[in-house]
DNA sequence: CTAAAACCTGACTAATTGGTCAACTGTTTT
DNA sequence: AAAACAGTTGACCAATTAGTCAGGTTTTAG
């Protein structure tokens, strides 16, 4: 019941079967990660268990520490990875470019993200709210040194009067709160929906509320 | 070290010595919840340790399970008391109220609400994140006959031209997702402000730049 | 004053769980 | 072909932890 399907593997290549060693390796990795994060969500840190992520990727026990050392690295490895993730979504923005268009690149970006990937969001939500203890090097070194530097151009905007806006923290922290709320509160809002889950439009729907709401309140529009 | 001080109990009463086991009872009742609040945040449901609970109380573990059970049902009881306190912030809004009065009103009672009592919110969304296991009743009965109300109120209010909101389920989340915020992501906003706590501007900072951002994204004033 | 009831707690137990390891299988190198 | 290596896994262990309980003390009722 563990291990099932070694012969139908999915991939396209096909070189001799006996490459498989290696790459059922990367591939069981691959699975034992999506099975840690969602363990980790579900579970929070201390009530995920190396066996449920085990079961979750259809593996014994003894191969995920054989592949990750011990649950605080699986932790790690996968809090990397959304950190990287998070890398991806900035948005050049600079004091030449025109906020409006930015902003709502910014917001759609943030937004898409939460939809296609709201685990990762909820995790790192978890990771935030339980004290950020993993964390801290990430939001004092990368995130700060991004929040300073959009701030900064933010300020530029606002003395050349192009925006609304005095706080730029403030307005970084609406954007975030308002796009990954979709995300982490994911159960709440689709049971306020009378769903199960988002369906196709719901991010959409999203969309036009919330970047016609920000741009008004940045005073731009 | 886990039981120090019964005799100099800080309580302002001063009846007979041996009214103590009640109110001491009652009193302890509410060391271990607030120890519970703290504990259950920090480490989630299953990180956290009826002894580390006791600890942070002062008290032995055995005192903890005789007067809560077991650790679900306590858990449940911290539960309750947050869902008490969100009904208490409920602002009655009528199709005859004025939006602006009454969306204000809201923002500035929920900020204050997270910036008093950040513990309680960081706690209700770790819930709603991890699914929300014990609060399904709770989110389909209670919280989701309140949003229906609240959403026909809205609605009436833009079919008068009141209002530019058409989703006003898309409003709510957002004006939670905002307040709490400031609650749930502390460690956070802290950090980025190069702060290690809120200091007493902070919650007025945050309604000075959320209100009129809110109203004017409603298109009010 | 006495007996019952309520309260309190140190010591113990059973179950869970992170982590290890030795034996085994398949692959690569020489 | 055979030795070295990488990958795999069942079985085991030590530590942690929720929950129990018996024996104690204090409070209340009659």
């Amino acid at each position: 019941m563990t291990q099932d399907n070694q012969k139908e593997d999915i991939l396209t290549t096909d070189a001799p079967s006996h490459r498989s060693q290696q790459v059922t390796r990367a591939h069981n990795q691959a699975l034992i990660l999506a099975a840690a994060e969602e363990e980790f969500v579900l579970q929070s840190y201390r009530g995920a268990t190396m066996q449920g992520i085990a079961d979750r990727a259809g593996l014994p026990k003894a191969n995920v520490h054989y592949d990750f050392k011990n649950k605080k690295n699986l932790y790690m490895v996968v809090l990397r990875s959304i950190i990287e993730e998070w890398n991806d979504g900035l948005v050049t923005m600079t004091v030449d470019s025109d906020p409006k268009t930015v902003i709502e690149k910014f917001v759609r970006t943030k937004l898409h993200q939460a939809f296609v990937n709201p685990s990762r969001h909820k995790l790192f939500a978890i990771e935030v709210i339980g004290g950020a203890p993993h964390l801290h090097e990430f939001m004092s070194t990368t995130m700060k040194d991004w929040v300073n530097d959009k701030a900064q151009v933010m300020k530029e905007w606002h003395k050349q009067g192009k925006i609304g806006i005095t706080d730029p923290l403030q307005l970084l922290i609406l954007i975030w709160a308002t796009t990954q709320r979709y995300a982490e509160f994911e159960i709440e809002i689709v049971g306020l929906m009378d769903k199960t889950a988002y369906d196709a439009e719901d991010e959409a729907r999203a969309a036009d509320f919330l970047v016609p709401f920000i741009l008004r309140g940045c005073g731009l529009e």
